[in-house]
DNA sequence: TCGTGACGCACC
DNA sequence: AAACGGTGCGTCACGA
């Protein structure tokens, strides 16, 4: 047993390092002291959960002013006595639960729904409280920064500092020092205590500083954060023996490409700078510059140039497109799968400014979509098919609910095509018309609606100036959000989020709006779903759509049952959905149908 | 050898 | 007067 001291502004707080079996009795008592509410935190050899090698080393329970580190690696009585607390404790305070309860759930066989309806999570406060992040003027959710922010930076320096140190001293990094540190070393156990010090310090300091419209949405966030976490757990089923293949293609691919692209002077095409000098060496003007000033050397350009017969250009887009595909998105698949074959994505399920999720590990949000190869990789289950559900044009039918134009709300109550709607104010192509509905959401002018619809900025004026006409109280609802923002520097949503609007882009308020209120409306979906029982076949969120493995026997019914708990009406619109089932891949539903037929199980 | 900024590119 | 919003990630180039 030892026992470290450390003081935090002057108050001294105390951190006991379990050693033996013995020990564990001061801390049953400890325990049995606040059996109401405890912070609790763990350490493990890497962030990889799932993977094989992935190691449970430390449990680590505190209160404001005393924490108690148990070397759960040890096995044994240690890790029985973290079960039984885990169960035992009414209220437990945790930075970023998400990431615990998945690990105690896999290394400790506590299910996660057991403990997630008792959990404060003190990073989903702090995002209520502000979600912008360190870099736009936020205090950011880390627990570092809420530290050095609400209860003080010299604490939050050397806490952040002895892992740093720490790793110097073994000659090793940042990332490997966590499963190489010795599991009883003073500043490792010091370090492990003082989070749970802090998380529930931030608990006490951040619960009254959420707003008071977004109190609701603290319940509401602990339960979204709980579906997406089985969603994690569940993980996707990789094919590998068709990733495996398409790695390969990629390879000789790309290797084919850098030789041409070699034999025209270009000896790494994914050095801008050196493309640069061999397009200029062969004689093409580059007059695009970047935001830095250096030659802009991008897909339009290069595309331009293979279009009027350029071979290096089209080299450096093969070779680039091949390497790219397989680094990012296949073999990071085949390195990230567990032993079942399964690849866990990490969801952030409350990150931008605006409450949008964010994907990591799978980075489903970014994934190709106008090639079904990629998508490909993941497959149903075993006896399953694939169904994905979005909902229909979600921001477009969110804007008229919160904008209340009468016009788009009875065109969407009619069926109507707004997209058409848009382009025929205007007398262009569909495609235009729905371009400039998209960036005019996102808060784009005529210069941005030309650039994405591909039409010239007079153009591009008319059909916004179209779309104004169509829809008049769409531009009066911008301005009433962008005179809120100007006079509060916030604007809510209408769940009572709070989202902060720099002033010198008050025009994107009413992006932010809707972007948020449309996020809202796919977490009321996934809850509806996993409350209804669906959580062990949802596999991921993204954005507007959710994709998951149903039986096959009952595939068609189990999409639409999707679709239907996903719907809802918001103020009177209707928010439908698209239920699909696929195939037994992902990438089915990018196929055409002889596609489709090449690829059967 | 590491961390970081710039760039480019994938998506809704 | 006009205003492209929100993400993740790989590579290169550079400085500590």
């Amino acid at each position: 047993m030892k026992h470290y001291q450390y003081r935090i502004k002057g108050e001294p707080v105390v951190i006991h390092a379990v050693e033996h079996t013995e020990d564990l009795d001061g801390f049953r008592t400890f325990v049995r002291r606040n059996l109401k509410c405890l912070s609790a935190d763990s350490e493990t050899t890497g962030l990889d959960t799932y993977s094989a090698t992935n190691r449970l080393r430390l449990v680590q329970f505190g209160t404001p002013a005393e924490a108690w580190v148990i070397p759960v690696e040890h096995g044994g009585e240690f890790a029985e006595d973290v079960r039984r607390t885990l169960r035992a404790v009414k209220r437990m305070v945790i930075h970023n639960a998400s990431f615990d309860l998945q690990v105690w759930d896999r290394h400790l066989g506590v299910r996660l729904e057991e403990l997630w309806p008792k959990v404060l999570d003190t990073k989903v406060l702090s995002h209520l409280i502000d979600p912008r992040g360190q870099d736009e003027g936020g205090t950011g959710q880390s627990l570092e920064a809420l530290t050095a922010r609400y209860i003080d930076s010299q604490t939050a320096d050397e806490a952040k500092g002895l892992m740093t140190r720490l790793a110097k001293e073994h000659k090793t990094t940042k990332n490997r020092i966590w499963s190489l540190i010795d599991v009883d070393h003073p500043d490792y156990v010091l370090y492990a205590g003082m989070d749970t010090i802090l998380a529930a310090r931030l608990a006490r300091m951040l619960a009254p500083l959420v707003p008071v419209s977004a109190r609701p949405l603290i319940r509401y966030e602990h339960e979204v954060a709980e579906a997406c976490s089985v969603m994690e757990r569940n993980g996707f089923l990789l094919d590998v023996d068709y990733a495996l293949g398409l790695s390969a293609r990629l390879q000789g691919e790309e290797q084919a490409a850098r030789e041409i692209a070699a034999g025209l002077g270009c000896d790494n095409a994914n050095s801008t700078e050196q493309v640069a000098n061999a397009l200029e060496a062969r004689g093409v003007t580059i007059s695009g510059r970047t935001e830095k000033g250096k030659r802009k050397v991008d897909k339009v350009l290069l595309e331009r140039l293979a279009g009027q017969g350029d071979e290096l250009a089209r080299a450096v887009i093969d070779a680039k497109k091949a390497a790219k595909w397989r680094s990012t998105w296949v073999d990071k698949f085949l390195a990230n799968m567990d032993s079942d074959g399964r690849c866990h994505a990490s969801i952030n399920s409350l990150r931008a400014r605006t409450a949008r999720m964010s994907i990591t590990g799978i980075p489903a949000q970014t994934l190709p979509s106008g090639d079904w190869k990629i998508r490909r990789c993941f497959v149903a289950d075993v006896g399953h098919l694939i169904a994905s559900v979005d909902y229909q044009t979600q921001e477009l039918r969110v804007l008229a609910a919160l904008s209340k134009d009468r016009r788009m709300r009875a065109a969407f109550a009619a069926g109507a095509d707004l997209h058409q709607i848009t382009a025929d104010a205007a007398e262009v192509a569909r495609g235009v018309g729905k371009a400039t509905n998209f960036t005019y959401v996102y808060g784009g002018g005529a210069k941005a609606v030309a650039e994405t619809a591909g039409v010239p900025v007079a153009v591009a004026r008319k059909v916004i100036a179209g779309f104004e006409k169509s829809y008049p109280q769409v531009a009066g609802y911008s301005l009433r959000l962008q005179h809120i923002a100007a006079r509060q520097g916030y604007i809510t949503t209408p769940t009572g989020r709070r989202l902060p609007v720099d002033r010198s882009r008050a025009y994107s308020a009413l992006n932010y709006m809707v972007q948020s209120t449309s996020r809202d409306v796919t977490c009321r979906g996934i809850l509806r779903l996993y409350k209804g029982g669906y959580g062990p076949y949802l596999r991921l969120p993204i954005h507007d759509e959710v994709v998951a493995s149903i039986p096959a026997h009952k595939s068609a019914w189990g999409a639409a049952e999707i679709g239907h708990l996903m719907a809802e009406d918001m103020d009177g619109v209707h928010i439908g959905t698209d239920p699909e089932v696929t195939g037994f891949s992902w990438g089915h539903g990018y196929m055409d149908e002889e596609e489709r037929l090449l690829h059967v199980r």
